[in-house]
DNA sequence: AATAAAACTGGAAACATTTACGGATATGGG
DNA sequence: CCCATATCCGTAAATGTTTCCAGTTTTATT
C-alpha cells in the first residue's frame, strides 16, 4: 500500500455537531445512536442538524473504540463462479439491512492466498467472517478459534473433528441422488468427473456415487472415476481414454454444472450427441438462476437457503453469542431435464 | 447493526511489542513500516518479535490517524453477474498485491440503494470507488466530487458534462459492428434489445445499430426497438409481437449475452429455429471465459483489460494525485460463432 | 581532537468515536 | 418541605496507530 499524497477529506464529525448545536460531542453521539436518556426534542434537533450537516459516522472511529466494525469477510475460491456470485449477491442483500458491509477475497483455491485473506480480514477487524476453505492444510482457522473471532464454513465440512460452524449441502444425497437416477435409466458404465479428494464436499459426492452403485450391485471402476480441474485442460484427454476403455461408458456424473458444460461441448466436439449417446448430470443447478439455452440434468443446491442460513448463523453467533455450534445440511433436489436419457 | 455482546479477540499491538523488546512504541511502528532511520539490526529484530507474537496491523488504527484505510469499494448493479464477477475478481487480484480490501456492494440499478452503499463506504474511510452508476439521476455521484473522493466509473459514461474518470468499452463501435454484420448478412429486420435509454451503454450500443443501418440505406424501424429487463419476463411477448409484424423479423441484436442467451430459448420455445431461422448477436462475451456448449455469436468486451485499466485510473488517482481526468475508451471485438448466419 | 553530520530513538499529540462515571435539574410522593 | 427518583447532560478516559518534534548517540571529516 503506497502512500496517499494528502487527506482530502474533511467529513463533518461530532465535534462540528456539537459545536454547531450547542451540545457536548458526548450527548451527540448517544441522541444519534438512542443511547442514554435523551429528550425527544433534543435528539430530534440533534438528529435534524446531523442530517442537514452531511454527517456520515466514522466506522474506522467507532469500530476502534466499541470492536464493533460492521464489517464481514467473505473468501471464496473465485467469485466469478456465478455459485459465488449468486450467494455472495444473496448475503450482501441480506446483511446491508443491518448496515453490514462485505469484503470479498479469491483464494484462487490456494492456501498461502487464503492465509493473507484472512489475517488482512483481522486488521480490519472483521465483525466475522465467511468461508469456503481451501482444505489444503493450512492452521488458519484454527487461528481463528484461538482468536475467539466468529466465523462460518460455507459449503464445505471442516477437516478432521474440529467444531467449526459450517453449512453444507448434502452432498453425499447428490451423489447418492444423481448416480442412482442414471443407474435407474440403464446406465451402469458411469463416468465420474470429480473434485479434488481433499475437498469435503468431492469427498461426500464421491461416497454418494460408492453406494448408489453399490445398491445396485455395480462394481466399482477406479478407471472410471477422475479428479479434474475446476476449468480442466485435461477433460478432452479423460474423454478420449475412457472412451478406449474395454467396456467404454455410457454416462457423466459431473461433479458442477461447469464442467458439465464443459463435457458436453467436448462431446460434440468428438462427435458425441448429448443426451443420444451420452447422458450427462451435473451439480449446482446455476441454470435455475441464469436463463442459458442448455437445459441441463443437475443436482440443485439451493442457494439463496445456503446464503440466508450462513448468514443467520453468523448473525448469531456475533451478535448473540451463541456459543453452541451450528452445523447445517441443506438437502439438494435432483432435475431431471434434457441432457439424460434411457440406455 | 445490533450490539456485539463482547469483544473476543485481544490482538497484539504495537505496545506489546514495545514491551516485550524495550524499544517504543513510536519506533516499532517505524521500523515496521520502513519509515525514519532505524539500525537494520533494530529492524530485524523488531519484525521477528512482531511475526513471532502473531501481530496484526490494526488497520482501523492507523487509517484513522493516517487517512488511509486500504479499502476500496466496488459498486454494481449485480455481483452474481459474470460480467461483473470476472472483472471484480481479476480487481481484488490486482489489489491484493498493494494489500487493498475490496468493499462489494450492489445496487440492483436502484438509486436509493446505490446511495446508501456510497455513504456507507464513506463512513468507511475507504480510499476510492469503483462505480457502475445506476444514473437514475441522483446527485451521491456530486457528493464524491464536492469531497474529492476519488473514484472512476465502470463501464457507463457520466450524464452531461461532468467531468468524471471514468473506463467504458467502445459501446458505439459494438453496436455499429454487430449491426452491420448482420446486415452484411443480408438481414434487414433486425430486431434490436435494448436497456434502458438512461444508461449510456445502452444509449451508445442503439446510436451504433442505427448507424449502421442508415449506412446500409435500411430505414429505421422504431416497432423493432425494445427496452427490456435484465432478466425480463416480457421477452415473450416482444418476440411475439414482433413476428407478427408485417415484414416480421430474420435477426436479433440483444444489449447482453444473458438477453441473447435467454431470447435463443425463447425462440426455441416458439418453434424457430438458431441460426437457421433466426440470426442472434449478443453482446459481452461472457462465454469467452466460460465453457457455455452453446457457441454465441458475440461483441467480445475485453474484460481483464477493463478491469486493471479501472484499477490503474484509480490507484493514480489516490495515491500520484493524478488530478487530470482520464477517461478512457476500449475497443470491443466482434467475434462470429454459430448464432449466425446469412439470410 | 573538534566538529559536523548521520544514525538512531522517545514523548506526546492527534485521529473520531464510545463508554464509564458523575453532576445537575426537574418531578412526584409523603 | 424534604427526600427520592427520574430525566437530562457533560467530563474524561480509552481504542491502536501515525506523525510532529526533539533528543541522544555514533560515525565521518578535517
Amino acid at each position: 500500500m503506497a502512500e496517499k499524497i494528502k487527506m482530502n477529506r474533511s467529513p463533518v464529525t461530532l465535534k462540528d455537531i456539537s459545536q454547531r448545536t450547542g451540545y457536548s460531542v458526548n450527548t451527540i453521539s448517544h441522541a444519534l445512536n438512542g443511547k442514554k436518556d435523551i429528550s425527544d426534542k433534543t435528539r430530534k434537533l440533534i438528529a435534524e442538524t446531523a442530517e442537514e450537516m452531511g454527517y456520515i459516522r466514522n466506522s474506522l472511529a467507532g469500530g476502534l473504540r466499541s470492536g464493533i466494525t460492521g464489517t464481514i469477510a467473505v473468501i471464496v475460491s473465485d467469485i466469478s463462479n456465478p455459485l459465488f456470485g449468486i450467494m455472495v449477491k444473496e448475503m450482501e442483500i441480506l446483511l446491508r439491512k443491518w448496515n453490514v458491509n462485505l469484503f470479498i477475497m479469491n483464494t484462487n483455491e490456494d492456501a498461502a492466498t487464503e492465509e493473507k485473506a484472512i489475517l488482512s480480514a483481522l486488521g480490519h477487524n472483521v465483525d466475522g467472517l465467511i468461508i469456503c476453505p481451501t482444505q489444503k492444510d493450512s492452521d488458519i482457522l484454527h487461528r481463528l478459534d484461538m482468536e475467539h473471532v466468529p466465523y462460518v464454513l460455507l459449503g464445505r465440512k471442516p477437516n478432521g473433528e474440529s467444531a467449526s460452524n459450517y453449512v453444507v449441502w448434502d452432498d453425499f444425497q447428490g451423489g447418492y441422488e444423481a448416480t442412482k437416477y442414471l443407474i435407474s435409466l440403464g446406465h451402469k458404465r458411469i463416468l465420474c468427473l470429480s473434485g479434488p479428494s481433499y475437498i469435503s464436499s468431492a469427498k461426500e459426492r464421491l461416497a454418494g456415487y460408492h453406494q448408489a452403485l453399490y445398491e445396485a450391485g455395480i462394481p466399482l471402476c477406479p478407471e472410471l472415476i477422475h479428479e479434474v480441474q475446476p476449468v480442466g485442460e485435461d477433460l478432452k484427454e479423460i474423454l478420449t481414454d475412457s472412451f478406449a476403455l474395454p467396456d467404454g461408458f455410457t454416462a457423466v456424473f459431473a461433479f458442477s454444472d461447469m464442467i458439465a458444460w464443459e463435457t458436453i461441448y467436448q462431446l460434440n466436439e468428438l462427435g458425441k450427441k448429448v443426451p443420444e449417446d451420452i447422458s450427462v448430470v451435473g451439480f449446482d443447478g446455476i441454470q435455475s438462476k441464469m436463463p442459458f439455452p442448455c437445459k441441463l440434468t443437475t443436482i440443485l443446491t439451493p442457494k439463496t437457503k445456503m446464503a440466508t442460513q450462513v448468514v443467520k448463523t453468523l448473525m448469531n453467533l456475533i451478535y448473540q453469542k451463541f456459543e453452541a455450534v451450528t452445523q447445517t445440511t441443506i438437502p439438494v433436489q435432483l432435475i431431471v431435464r434434457d441432457t439424460t436419457q434411457a440406455k
